[in-house]
RNA sequence: GGGCGCUUAGCUCAGCGGUAGAGCGCCUCGUUUACACCGAGGAUGCCGGGGGUUCGAAUCCCUCAGCGCCCA
């Protein structure tokens, strides 16, 4: 027997670690050998994260797909793994280090700090991986991958070498976005920009042979590598000086004043200072007119005097100093030489480094890199032809426009975990690039001293592999022959760049192919008020405090029915407080059949379902389950929950069950066997077809009722659906019994609405009603109506209509009996706003058909549907006038 | 500044050419063979403003306004 209450947390994680043992979430079950793959790769999971509530959404959407082709019978793979977060886990250890009073990365050494960090990993690296479990996610566990994996790393160096001897992988000296925390090259994607209120400095730059030039910047201490002073070549104000040279305060260094479009007449003064190596746009600048391009900054973002030269002992005294404190003294001794003319206020966006929160520094180094654009053309190729499909479509966009400007993706990270840059360097700089130390050896000759680089490769560049480095690649393996191109890869479209695009260049360049043909794009999860969840603003819901409130199904379930294609989803509690109240009435309706001795019966054919009721709710059962799948294979998980949300709870809960009761009640009548076997049948399919967004409660019940084991409903078949199922929905007058009984209800609510007094009399009490023909439409549904609608049935009307609460329905008059006074006010209220809405109806109708352009031109079958109406509506409003009339109004 | 979206019932959102829908909330009533995390009934919408296309527009086009996101 089932409990009186409904208790998630007593079964969830019983029965997850059922599942996971039993190996029913593994590809390749039983049977499924010729069976169509189908396959998801998990983007995996940053290795030191927690659960956050948008890997929950990410993660249910994916897991309502995966279930459901596992029921579907597909050889279903969903890869599951985590990656291995370069900067940030190497900042976890570190700071752990620290914490605990332990030598420094550098005191303990590479390969030292290496064995702790993977020390770390074994110790805590599972985190997101148990609490995905929590979520039910129905990965394949055994197949779980990590990004520094041996075969993972073999293919990153596989790839690294091939993009090499291809040319697409090169070392360049560029500007890259530096952090001068972890001190290393950071991408254009880690970095983000935060308004900052600073100042606008004004400067005066004297100008060689008399006069000045003020020059406008965010940034003053960069002027000691300043190599030149740009004005717009239009700019009639600074015409004369273009070709002249500054003299640099405080370096005193002589700068050319150039002319470059790049300089804004409109903005500050007009005149920009030049400092090519601390400025991406003065970087351009710097290579049109061929200036030199000092750094005066050093790794860790402070002073060097290194590439400038020393001079002053002012300018000497800054040597090594930080960056802000520079500009602090640089200013102030600007200020006192009287160079500086005017400090604006002046709000900017400032990159930053978005795990260190610094400002980042555009930084001159040597680094790899990638040739992005040329990798995008395949992929864009495939989105432009559709072999690689975004839903919702629109997303397209987003990716076309970063895809078509690309720019060449700096790979190499000043690292020490990752995989590191398989290039080894002679004594005289020749580089070999090789799989392995004897390879390169074996390139450079026998006796080169050969250096590896020390640098790690981007986290990214291993994840790009993710999709077939995880099924064995670069190896022929059977998996990647099976689940290689992979069905959808499901992210968020703040991430597009990260995961699809990346994976789409290196998915076509090593395979031939795209790595999956749909890329499905969900929203952020915000808070109720629409607001980015942040710690900061405290706002963060967790997802594991959810699941211990709600159950991880009413979780599941309301990011699911909350998914709208594409947009962002307000959460607030109350909408998973519904959605536990939905688990709730399952399990209660599960409770009622189990009551009434409904059983499963895996004897039962649906043939010998004749019964009207049966027949009813076999086809809307059938309905239900065909409206579900088309809803997930067309990615509308939003409508996957609502539609059997309203199956479940308002047809099969609130009108097979009522409609049902007179006749379990009643004898065992062959009737009643047959709405008993369409009960079981239907309670077992709506298990089925919840299961994917509601693994637990489904699972529970399915075993404990006796369908079969928990384990089994995971691979059990999902639902067919017959050929006959949607030819008669109206099977036995169903239909018409419950539109009939609504029309009671409502009438017995109009005819004693206004008259409390007199409302509690009657509301409650059965009520004789008669009207024509009413026992024979009613045929078999006649006690259900009885006892759902609170009336007795008579067939003739008859009594005095002004002492009856008149109905009317389907063209008839039905006289409802009433032991005390009827409303009559109220009902001559109700019956006049009924009239009014009739007319306005049948009015606009009649205009329509009028219209004789409508006539002739609108779709036959529109132009009959407002004939019907037509008249419809002069015969409701004809009787609905007499109703009123009798009322005495 | 450029691009993309959004604006529908009090709230959150579906609908995207044939007379407006859901969930929640609200109001009234209700201990009936599961369920008060329930049942029955009800109210509520110039579908952001304006213009156009069409026999017909919440739905297509233009425009304005407000909001949001991305890129510079």
């Amino acid at each position: 027997m089932l409990d009186k209450t409904f208790d998630p947390t007593s079964f969830e994680t019983a029965l997850y670690e059922r599942w996971e043992a039993s190996g029913c979430f593994n590809a390749g079950q039983p049977g499924r050998e010729k069976a169509d793959p189908f396959t998801i790769v998990i983007p995996p999971p940053n290795v030191t994260g927690s659960l956050h509530i948008g890997h929950a959404l990410n993660n249910t959407l994916q897991d309502v797909m995966v279930r459901y082709h596992r029921m579907k019978g597909d050889d279903t793979l969903w890869m599951p793994g985590t990656d291995h977060a370069g900067i940030a886990t190497q900042m976890v250890v570190e700071r752990q280090l620290a914490q605990t009073q332990q030598p420094g990365r550098r005191e303990l050494g590479r390969e030292e700090f290496l064995r702790r960090v993977w020390a770390w990993k074994a110790e805590s690296g599972g985190t997101i991986t148990r609490q995905l479990r929590r979520l039910g996610a129905s990965v394949d566990w055994p197949r779980e991958r990590f990004t520094m994996d041996e075969g993972l790393s073999k293919a990153v160096i596989e790839v690294f070498v091939r993009l090499h001897r291809d040319g697409l992988i090169y070392r360049d000296t560029r500007l890259v976005n530096w952090d001068p925390v972890f001190q290393t090259a950071i991408s254009d994607l880690e970095v983000e920009s935060r308004e900052v209120k600073g100042s606008l400095w004004h400067i005066r730059y004297p100008v060689e042979g008399g006069g000045e030039i003020v020059v406008a910047t965010t940034r003053p201490e960069t002027m000691l590598a300043d190599t030149a002073v740009a004005v717009h070549p239009e700019d009639e104000r600074y015409a004369a000086l273009v070709g002249k040279h500054v003299i640099l305060p405080i370096t005193g260094r002589r700068i050319p004043i150039v002319a470059d479009a790049y300089s804004d007449p409109e903005k500050g003064t007009g005149a920009v200072k030049i400092t090519p190596a601390h400025d991406f746009n003065d970087f351009e600048v710097g290579r049109r007119h061929s200036l030199g391009s000092p750094s005066m900054l050093d790794a860790e973002g402070r002073v060097t005097l290194a590439e400038i030269g020393r001079g002053s002992d002012f300018l000497n005294s800054l040597d090594g100093l930080d960056r802000f404190e520079a500009r602090k003294r640089i200013v102030a001794e600007l200020e006192a030489t009287e160079a500086l003319v005017l400090v604006e206020p002046h709000t900017h966006q400032v990159p930053h480094g978005d795990r260190s929160g610094v400002p980042i520094e555009p930084r001159l180094t040597m680094q790899w890199y990638v040739d992005a654009a040329t990798l995008a053309q395949k992929p864009i190729e495939a989105v432009e032809t559709g072999r690689v499909k975004f839903e919702p479509k629109l997303f397209e966009n987003t990716f076309f426009a970063w895809m078509r400007d690309i720019q060449p993706w700096c790979v190499s990270r000043q690292l020490w975990w990752g995989h590191q840059i398989p290039a080894w360097y002679a004594p005289d700089g020749q580089v070999f690039v090789a799989r392995s130390e004897a390879e390169a050896q074996e390139l450079a000759g026998a006796g080169v001293a050969l250096t590896r680089d020390p640098d790690v490769l981007d986290t990214w560049f291993s994840s790009a592999l993710w999709p077939f480095s995880t099924l064995g690649w670069p190896e022929q393996t059977p998996a990647l022959d099976k689940h290689y191109p992979t069905n959808v890869l499901v992210t968020g479209f703040d991430i597009i760049f990260f995961w699809v695009a990346r994976m789409m260049m290196m998915g076509e360049y090593c395979t031939g192919v795209a790595p999956f043909s749909t890329v499905v794009i969900h929203g952020l999860v915000r808070d109720e008020k629409g607001q980015k969840m942040s710690k900061s603003k405290g706002n963060v819901m967790d997802p594991l405090e959810l699941i211990d409130a709600y159950g991880a199904d009413a979780v599941r379930f309301t990011l699911c029915a909350l998914a709208s294609p594409g947009r962002d989803i307000k959460l607030a509690k109350q909408r998973m407080e519904g959605y536990r109240a939905f688990a709730t009435k399952i399990w209660n309706a599960a409770r009622f059949l189990e009551m009434n001795g409904i059983a499963p019966d895996p004897a039962w054919k649906r043939e010998d379902a004749t019964a009207p009721l049966a027949r009813w709710i076999l086809e809307k059962t059938d309905a239900a389950v065909a409206s579900a799948a088309a809803s997930i294979e067309a990615f509308r998980f939003d409508d996957y929950a609502s539609g059997a949300y309203a199956f479940t709870w308002g047809t099969f809960c609130d009108w097979f069950i009522e409609l049902a009761k007179p006749t379990l009640s009643g004898e065992a009548t062959d009737e009643q066997a047959q709405v008993k076997g369409a009960a079981q049948y239907a309670l077992g399919t709506i298990l089925k077809l919840l299961h994917p967004v509601m693994p637990y409660i489904t699972a529970e019940l399915w075993e404990k009722l006796g369908y079969g084991d928990a384990v089994g409903l995971v691979t059990a078949e999902w639902p067919a659906v017959p050929a006959f199922a949607t030819e008669d929905l109206n099977a036995g007058g169903i239909d018409w019994a419950i539109g009939f009984i609504e029309d009671i209800r409502a009438t017995r609510g109009e005819f004693a609405r206004l008259d409390p007094a007199n409302a509690k009399a009657w509301l409650g009490a059965t009520l004789p009603i008669s009207g024509p023909g009413l026992l024979a439409q009613a045929g078999g549904n006649a006690g259900a109506i009885a006892r759902l609608a609170k009336v007795t049935l008579g067939d003739a009307a008859t009594g005095d209509a002004a002492q009856c609460a008149q109905m009317v329905h389907g063209g008839a008059l039905y006289l409802i009996s009433v032991g005390a006074p009827i409303d009559v006010a109220g009902a001559s209220k109700a019956k006049r706003k009924d009239i009014e809405k009739l007319e306005k109806d049948l009015a606009s109708t009649e205009a329509r058909l009028a219209n004789a352009d409508f006539v002739t031109r609108a779709k036959p079958e529109v132009l009959e549907e407002m004939h019907e109406r037509k008249r419809a509506l002069g015969e409701k409003l004809g009787m609905e006038k007499g109703v009123l009339e009798r009322l005495g109004g």
